[in-house]
Parts: C-alpha cells; structure tokens; sequence
DNA sequence: ATGGTCGCGCAGCGA
C-alpha cells in the first residue's frame, strides 16, 4: 500500500496538478492540506473519476484538510473533538483506509515567536498529543501525515543558522513534535533516509527551491506495526518543478 | 536589487 501526503496550497487551481500526479505514483491514499476550499466545494467528481473516494474537511478560505482513497474510507471524523471546525481552523481529519488509520493534519504555521499565534501552534500540538493519548493506540495501525510546520532536526533545514529566532524550529516547537514520537511514531522518511539536505518546502520567492534552499516540515509519522512494513520513502522533488506548483512537494511510503 | 512569490479575492493578509 502507497500513503502520500502534499500540502497542495489550494486543491482549487493545484487540481490538474493533483490528478497528474495520482496518476504517475498512483498512491492507495493521499492526504491533502490547504485545500483552501468549503465542504461543498471539494472537488468530489474529478477524484471519482481517478478512482478515488474524497473526505473532505475546509472551511474555505485557509486550511482544510482531506483523505483520497481507493482502498476504502470509513469511519471518517473531524477535527480533535470529532466533529465541526478546531476552534484554530479545519486542520485534522482522520479515517480508516486499507486496514491503518489515517490522519491528515495541518499544524499552524506559528508566524512568530514572541507572537500569539506561536503561542497557538504550541497549544494545538499539545491538543495532538493529548488526542493520541485518548483516542489512540500506539499498538495498532495509524499514520498521521501531513504538514507538521517543524523541522524536527538541523539536519533538515538549508542553514540551521539562518532559522535562530524563527519559528519551524525553535526548542519548543520540536518537543511537542518529539512528543509525537514519545507517544509512539516514527518519521517513516527519516528511517529510509538517514542524510540531512531533503526538503519538502520551498519558499516561491527569490527562486529558493532552485538554489536548494528548503526545509523538512512535510511528514509521515507511523506506529511500530506500520513501521516494520515500510519498504520505501520518497520525495517526489520533481512536483515541485513546472507549471503552477504547490510551494510543498508529495512524500510517499510503500507498505508490504 | 535592501525586494524577491504565490493564493485568495479585489485590499491586503497569510504563508
């Protein structure tokens, strides 16, 4: 089984991206973030079409979340308390797809520190914690994927240097990111590949993603049981090239 | 060159 996540920046114009790639890596699931779109506004027909069921979590202008599958989806819930919006936007989804649970999130970006919404980002990973802890075992079959906003390591950004005083990877933004891990997970990517220097971000200005200037905050995070099945990791670098790209690129695992 | 690019939506904010 093939899992990918991408935060595609608006599923509305990313689409033909979109559907081009599910058709080159053909993935089982693929979770989404910034959709940018209303529930009713999701794309449910062209997915249908590439042989995918769509949930689909937005409240329109920022955020949104949502899980493609073609290997089921069932049991579909929103959002930490399971239901409506996060008080902080549409920002998780989970569902259950070819036996593992699947959960599409999209960690505050933070802007800041010294800023409330850092402050923000802080709490909503403890919330995410604090859900796994509840609602989840660390035994059984999960993935969470998507954008997590932090670069876990060093060894994930450009220049550590460049990002003193920033957001993405200050100390308290990579222990709640450890504590994900504590809980349980494991940076499927990070397994398969061992060097610094890959990237799943690239700011669109002053041509960073062609100098190489990128981080690593784009990840798939898997219990032992998952873990023990993964057989590859991979960015898909090249998604990122082109006409009209997401400012992310895919990242994909394949399951024995 | 003291900014640089997108997306949303139509000004200016968020990333």
């Amino acid at each position: 089984m093939r899992i990918a996540t991408w935060n595609v920046n608006s599923l509305k114009i990313r689409l033909p991206r979109v559907e081009e790639w599910l058709m080159g890596r053909a993935p089982d699931v693929l979770m989404m973030q910034e959709t940018k779109l209303a529930d009713d506004s999701a794309p449910q027909m062209p997915f249908r079409m590439a042989g995918y069921e769509l949930a689909h979590h937005g409240e329109g202008r920022w955020n949104g979340v949502a899980i493609a599958s073609r290997v089921g989806l069932s049991d579909v819930s929103f959002g930490f308390d399971g239901r409506g919006p996060d008080v902080d936007g549409a920002r998780f989804i989970s569902a259950v797809c070819g036996g593992v649970q699947v959960i599409s999130i999209y960690a505050p970006n933070g802007r800041a520190l010294e800023t409330p919404f850092y402050a923000a980002k802080l709490e909503w990973y403890a919330r995410l914690g604090e859900w796994l802890e509840r609602h989840a075992d660390p035994n059984g079959d999960l993935v969470i994927g998507g954008d997590f906003n932090v670069a876990p390591a060093d060894a994930d950004v450009y220049d550590p240097a460049e990002y003193v005083g920033t957001t993405h990877t200050s100390a308290p933004e990579r222990r709640g990111f450890q504590r994900l891990l504590d809980w349980g997970l494991v940076d499927a990517y990070r397994i398969h590949h061992p060097e610094g220097g890959r990237f799943t971000w690239w700011d669109y200005r002053a041509g960073n993603f062609h100098k190489g200037l990128g981080m690593r905050i784009d990840h798939l995070l898997v219990t032992r049981s998952v873990a023990e099945r993964c057989v590859a990791a991979e960015i898909d670098r090249d998604a990122r090239k082109g006409k009209l790209p997401s400012d992310h690129a895919p990242l994909w695992i394949d399951l024995d």
